[in-house]
DNA sequence: TCATTACCGTTTTTT
DNA sequence: ACGGTAATGA
């Protein structure tokens, strides 16, 4: 910002704004003027429409070191809410860094689950529940639902548990309590899914556990019920500030106004073009109505964007355009040039993969005038994560190192839920789900029938699955192993249980021991797929996360809400993930592969959703090319193999919504002049010509069409000059054991120069570099 | 009780 | 194609 434009700015703005600007307030400086304006505007409801890139999460933070500054609210007096951990975090970061830290004192900057814990514990009782309730994960979810509908004598193959918990979900999002779920929906999971969610419901006060939903929905109840308890919190928090508005759903949307009914100090800031989530309950009509909801609202936009070149934000501009019903922004910068959204169809999705790759190379190289730009400020932004798989193996076998966003989260996994499954009976006997989930891992001989037996006894005398554990081993039901380990189990809860109450109890060692005694670390040691490491490793970062709390309990209080996998390594990677995921951020460098009817504007989306599924899909596409900064490549495919089927494939009507003077058509490799791999020349005669976008007409994807059927359009492989790692190569040879990070144990069967053919266990046979795989240490993993 | 085999479904994902 | 889950047999 120059400083041209800060003058600009205080002329325009107001004498207050004036006055202010001559005391020490660092934090306004280089805003421009409608940023300015939302964060000066401190009373009353204020609706921030931000646009991609337009320094939003900048004015918001500023907006609260605002608040501070002035002297309007305290730290504790301010409710900022987010959606993500993530996104709280770097709130509290970036406002910390303004106010110089006084972070540690805004207890209500959190996301909507969390800051509803904290409420909920307080006032537990007015919900049925007690205070110290667990909050199941999705996994615990789904086994009670497994649970009821047995219960109920519904056949679970029919109706799964899965299906059932997305209704339950889907309610929940609408703030419907069972009875509350209108009869327009009685007939959902074969008329019994009111029944069932009562029942479910029961279950958990029963076991005084909340899903994530509950949190929520728990603390409306409350402030519906409770005029006193609501009016207490609203008279505490007196401003409010929501980041995504977009994206919250009914329930959500209830929480924010009862809190915010009496001052309407609410400010909630969002883009109605980057809602991406209508398929998990998020209502656009939040944002669309909060005018009415809010008469006399300010409405500040912020248009001017920071992060894109001209060409790449008038692409997005004019597809998003096709959207109606949009409360309508108009993007600009003053960044001039650039290169345009550059555009390539390519025969399938081997040949994309292996494009895409060789242009990231040759991005990271800074060859041919663009770049460099490291791997690191690049990434491949798809659709559907099985998409990724493509990118994934081409990847492995070029060595381009990469890094993957989504999977499964650290919470999440296999091992880390059952090492809290083990912490949670120490610290509370009486959890069932928790007993349930580790009675039987490791391995202790106790399979369906012994863990029925148990089931049976504890229901009998009304006690918990342990306590009838312990009368199942006295009075001699079990017998043989099972019931010797099981006895060994029991004595080893009640001595982990009594350790964890000790007063000088050492919390982390006792983690250790239990993860050890019980025999579950050993079952990993024991393991020999190739996750086996990765899971010791996860389960020793659990450990170590103690460290940041004062005892077990504490730990598992936060752990499900707090807990994030930013594993954070220092080589440089391309990253890949989803449109979903990649909301929020943005790279220099982005691709974005699979524009295809069906695909991108995903066909379920449509045959679910009509219009309204159409156009989250076009949100979706927008989102993409507005997380570029310099280069964005879009990218489709004539033929795809699809769940095992080769399909042929239309280009994504989206892209020819594009503005053909924003893109330029690349030229297909292996069409024309051949042999340089991905530094493809551009066709300059073509470039000329390609005033319009609309590749169907392009010459390339003509040239495509014609080839259809004509199978196995040989393309160049592989012309480059390869740089041989001789040692690597070296160090093998055929018939080796090998064992490689993603595919695990394998057999090589052949070289050629630095690249192996390896036979895999699991995995089938693969070309890898072979400095990607090593040598398989011991001779008992050959399978003779 | 555990290991193997048949079958099914398959977008996006946070808390 | 693939991976996860459910029935089947040792």
């Amino acid at each position: 910002m120059s400083s041209s434009d800060d003058f600009d700015a205080l002329e325009g703005a107001s004498l207050s704004a004036r006055a202010m600007a001559a005391r020490p307030m660092p934090y306004l400086e280089g805003l421009n003027p409608a940023q300015r304006d939302a964060v000066e505007a401190l009373e009353g409801p204020v609706l921030m429409l931000a646009g991609a890139g337009t320094g939003k999460t900048r004015a918001l933070t500023a907006r609260i070191a605002h608040l501070l500054a002035c002297g309007l609210a305290r730290p504790n007096e301010i409710l900022a809410v987010t959606f993500t951990n993530k996104a709280a975090r770097e709130m509290k970061e970036r406002v910390g860094r303004l106010t110089g830290g006084t972070v540690e004192g805004m207890p209500w900057m959190g996301t909507f689950h969390s800051i509803s814990v904290k409420i909920l514990r307080r006032h537990a009782e007015l919900v049925g529940l007690k205070s110290n309730f667990t909050i199941l994960d999705t996994d615990d979810q789904i086994r009670l639902l497994k649970q009821v509908i047995a219960a109920a004598n519904i056949d679970e193959k029919r109706w799964p548990a899965r299906q059932l918990a997305g209704f339950i979900d889907h309610w929940k999002n609408r703030a419907w309590g069972p009875e509350q779920v209108p009869s327009s929906e009685a007939s959902a999971f074969n008329n019994m899914g009111t029944e069932l969610y009562a029942a479910y419901q029961a279950r958990l006060l029963a076991l005084n556990a909340c899903d994530f939903g509950d949190l929520l929905l728990h603390v409306v109840t409350i402030f519906q019920k409770h005029p006193d308890v609501l009016e207490q919190y609203q008279r505490w928090l007196r401003y409010i500030l929501v980041d995504e508005y977009q994206d919250t759903n009914v329930a959500q949307y209830l929480w924010l106004r009862l809190l915010a009914a009496g001052h309407k100090n609410i400010c909630c800031v969002g883009d109605d073009d980057q809602s991406i989530y209508g398929w998990r309950g998020a209502e656009v009509g939040n944002i669309l109505r909060f005018e009415k909801d809010f008469p006399g609202a300010k409405v500040i936009r912020l248009e001017q964007n920071y992060r894109s070149t001209e060409h790449i934000l008038a692409a997005a501009s004019g597809l998003i355009s096709a959207n109606a019903g949009r409360l309508g922004k108009t993007l600009w910068t003053e960044m001039t040039g650039g290169e345009k959204v550059r555009l390539i169809g390519h025969w399938d999705g081997e040949e994309e993969a292996r494009w895409i790759g060789e242009e990231a190379e040759a991005l990271q190289r800074g060859t041919r005038g663009l770049g460099p730009f490291s791997l690191d400020r690049q990434a491949i932004l798809v659709r559907a994560s099985h998409q990724m798989r493509a990118f994934e193996d081409r990847f492995l076998t070029i060595g381009l190192p990469y890094r993957v966003i989504g999977g499964p989260r650290f919470y999440e996994r296999l091992e880390i839920r059952d090492a809290m499954a083990y912490f949670r009976l120490a610290v509370s006997p009486g959890d069932d789900l928790a007993f349930e989930r580790i009675v039987n891992t490791p391995k202790r001989g106790l399979g369906d029938k012994a863990q029925q037996v148990i089931q049976r006894q504890a229901r009998e005398d009304g006690v918990s699955l342990l306590e009838g554990a312990r009368y199942v081993v006295a009075s001699g039901q079990i017998g043989g192993k099972g019931g010797a380990r099981l006895r060994l189990l029991v004595e080893q809860i009640d001595r982990w249980h009594r350790q964890v109450q000790a007063p000088d109890c050492d919390h982390i060692r006792l983690a250790e021991t239990i993860l050890d005694d019980s025999g579950y670390t050993e079952m990993w040691q024991n393991d020999k797929t190739p996750e086996a490491p990765g899971r010791l490793e996860n389960l020793k970062e659990l450990v170590g996360a103690l460290n940041n709390f004062e005892n077990l309990q504490g730990f598992l209080e936060h752990v499900s809400l707090i807990m994030d996998n930013e594993s954070e390594d220092a080589e440089e990677k391309i990253t890949i993930m989803t449109l979903h995921a990649a909301k929020g951020l943005e790279f220099p460098v982005v691709f974005l592969p699979g524009w295809e009817e069906g695909f991108l504007p995903s066909q379920r989306s449509m045959d679910e959703s009509g219009v309204r599924g159409l156009e989250e899909e076009r949100r979706l596409a927008y989102v993409g090319i507005t997380r570029a900064e310099e280069i964005c490549t879009i990218s489709f495919v004539a033929n795809r193999l699809y769940f095992g089927r080769w399909q042929s494939q239309l280009p994504s009507r989206f892209i020819d919504e594009l503005p053909a003077r924003h893109v330029e058509v690349l030229t297909p490799p292996g069409l024309y002049g051949g042999g340089f791999g991905a530094a493809a020349p551009r066709a300059s005669a073509m470039e000329d010509r390609a005033t319009r976008a609309d590749v169907y007409n392009s010459p390339g994807w003509k040239r495509m069409q014609d080839r259809v059927g004509q199978r196995g359009l040989s393309q160049p492989r592989e012309q480059r000059h390869q740089v041989i790692d001789l040692d690597a190569v070296s160090a093998f040879t055929e018939g080796d054991r090998v064992f490689h990070q993603k595919f695990g144990y394998g057999t090589v069967e052949g070289i050629e120069g630095d690249k192996l053919e390896v036979s895999f266990d699991k995995a089938g046979v693969k070309h890898v570099v072979a400095s990607f795989v090593t040598t398989a240490e011991s001779a008992d993993d050959i399978p003779f």
